[in-house]
DNA sequence: AAAGATATGTGACTTATGGCACACTTCTCC
DNA sequence: GGAGAAGTGTGCCATAAGTCACATATCTTT
């Protein structure tokens, strides 16, 4: 499969593009470079213009943030399929967060440039984006208020169900960085962990949580 | 002033449209219409299609939704000058509440047919459009996670901040539709207002709240 | 192997908020 | 003008979650 023809399909697995038709995401895909990127390199930093969307091609890209007590604490893997900038491409805002490569890692950029310029070109493409950010507009607006409104272990079992889908069943994250993602102190984190390792739903190591049982934690998820 | 001037100042006022220069401000009120409704006449109802936008020339609009207990709850007012439904003009996605008019009303109306026709005449104004839709991603993403892990009392003010500037000093409503904006009980609520009208912040009434104290209330929206 | 750093487990306490119960007041409608 | 509905004020208790303190357990580095 040649390289646009593997970023179409990226993109495509992406809710933000998943509606345009493959024509159009063979075009788009038409404008991509690639990049390789060394173990440990930076790509991208905090405050740095938003002038790429990217799709990791093979290896892995931490998304970090430096803490204010100067501890690093990464915010999301990103593994082969994944596509991240989304947003950045299109208005061009520095990001809000550090990227580096995991280990070695090959790289679609889709530069922001090209994309506006498409976009020009092509006006009924821009249309049928600007429907798709609205409608990631109404679902964010629908899904936070909600969100943060369920107790815990709610938001706690969407949160791996959603890093199963990534990462299989072994998850590999401290507690305390899962704490971060679902806006709970590590001790809360850790106690209802208990509880569903007592349950069976999962057992815990240092660092990494082996889900052994993910229909009930979905059950959890959707809260029944 | 001419209408097409006056529904341009409204268009400028709001955030979605507000860094759009002048000359396009005033070709997209050149779209608009204007519409005539009668106290308590129904201008959509939940589950229609998005087909328009509306700006309040004058009058009064409420934006309601029937409870499942049958009863029925007023999410917003929408006073001269405020602009409703610029989500819904772009992606054309079913209205989520009811609206009414609450008195004599006269609307501004900018066709969703309209709009698009111009957007894709004009692709360099749907770029801008699309800029504007992701800083309001952004904005979301950073505000709502945010909001919602603030203490009631920084929620409330920022709500009561809120309805000031449409209402001014005094506000009308209830305790109770106040505790479903800001996702709190009806008693959490007043017991919060209990506070404020002890430190002369505010004093209330049957169905009404008067705002004393605005500074001090935004330093407590402002979580100082 | 020793020492420090990092991650996890757990108990005790505090605080914010929800929810129930009930009294009281004001409006509305017959 | 009486009855009921709707809005409000308040006490009491239950619960979820944060915070602090400290014990372990596991990695890393020298």
């Amino acid at each position: 499969m040649s390289k646009q023809a593997e970023f179409a399909v990226i993109l495509k697995m992406n809710p933000m593009f998943a509606d345009l038709g493959s024509d159009e995401l063979q075009r788009i895909a038409g404008l991509c470079h690639t990049q390789q990127m060394a173990a440990g390199e930076v790509l991208f930093q905090k405050g740095d213009p938003g002038d790429a969307l990217f799709g990791v091609r093979r290896g892995q890209i931490r998304i970090e943030t430096g803490a204010s007590d100067g501890s690093r604490l990464t915010l999301n893997f990103m593994g082969p399929g994944d596509l991240f900038g989304e947003v950045a491409v299109l208005d061009g805002q520095s990001r809000s967060a550090d990227a580096a490569a995991g280990e070695a890692t090959e790289l679609f950029v889709l530069r922001r440039e090209d994309f506006l310029a498409f976009l020009e070109r092509e006006p009924k493409v821009a249309i049928k984006i600007i429907m798709l950010l609205c409608q990631r507009i109404r679902w964010q607006s629908e899904r936070m208020e909600e969100s943060m409104l369920q107790p815990l272990p709610v938001r706690l079992a969407r949160r791996l169900c959603a890093l199963a889908a990534d990462f299989g069943s072994e998850v590999h994250i401290s507690q305390e960085q899962l704490g971060v993602f679902v806006g709970a102190a590590r001790e809360s984190v850790n106690r209802q962990l208990q509880l569903w390792r007592k349950d069976g739903i999962l057992d815990l190591q240092r660092g990494r949580i082996l889900l052994n049982n993910l229909n009930k934690l979905t059950a959890v998820a959707r809260n029944e």
